[in-house]
DNA sequence: CTTCTGACA
DNA sequence: TGTCAGAA
């Protein structure tokens, strides 16, 4: 899989990661002056902040955790487990993700070798929400 | 026009 | 946190 986005090179000031999390320029600085977030170095002293889609991605994160009701402490803590667990999801899709096929008729993902041996493939399909899991044995000339 | 810092409510 | 001032 070719790298089609890379989401690391976006950049974002500070009133459109606001207008994007729903989180006022105020907060951002404050958050950021608590350490909670971490805005991208600025060169001169009067410069402007400059945010990275990992850090757009955490204020986003954060408000949700507020507007369930935690405070700031532990909706920044929240945040960090939350990213931890994304990115552990992320890596493992990027290892498990072959491509997509059709199985019975329908898009299915397959997700790589199922057995040891490597003769049986594992599938994943979306059934209108409700998931459902296919083993299928691999085809000779699918080798 | 936007952002920055500091300050007051 | 919102808002405003004065500067960049």
């Amino acid at each position: 899989m070719p790298e089609l986005l890379n989401l690391e090179s976006f950049r974002f000031r500070i009133s459109e990661i606001s207008t994007m999390t729903g989180v006022s320029t105020r907060q951002l600085r404050y958050w950021e002056q608590k350490g909670y977030i971490h805005p991208m170095t600025r060169t001169d002293q009067q410069k402007a902040r400059m945010y990275d889609f990992h850090t757009f991605v955490a204020v986003r994160i954060m408000k949700v955790f507020l507007d369930e009701g935690y405070r700031l402490p532990s909706a920044a803590e929240k945040m960090t487990s939350f990213l931890a667990d994304i990115n552990v999801f992320r890596d493992f899709v990027k290892q498990a993700f072959r491509g997509i096929e059709i199985v019975d008729g329908q898009p299915a993902v397959d997700m790589g070798s199922f057995d040891k041996a490597g003769k049986q493939i594992l599938y994943g399909i979306n059934d209108n929400g409700h998931i459902r899991y296919i083993v299928k044995d691999k085809k000779k000339d699918q080798q």
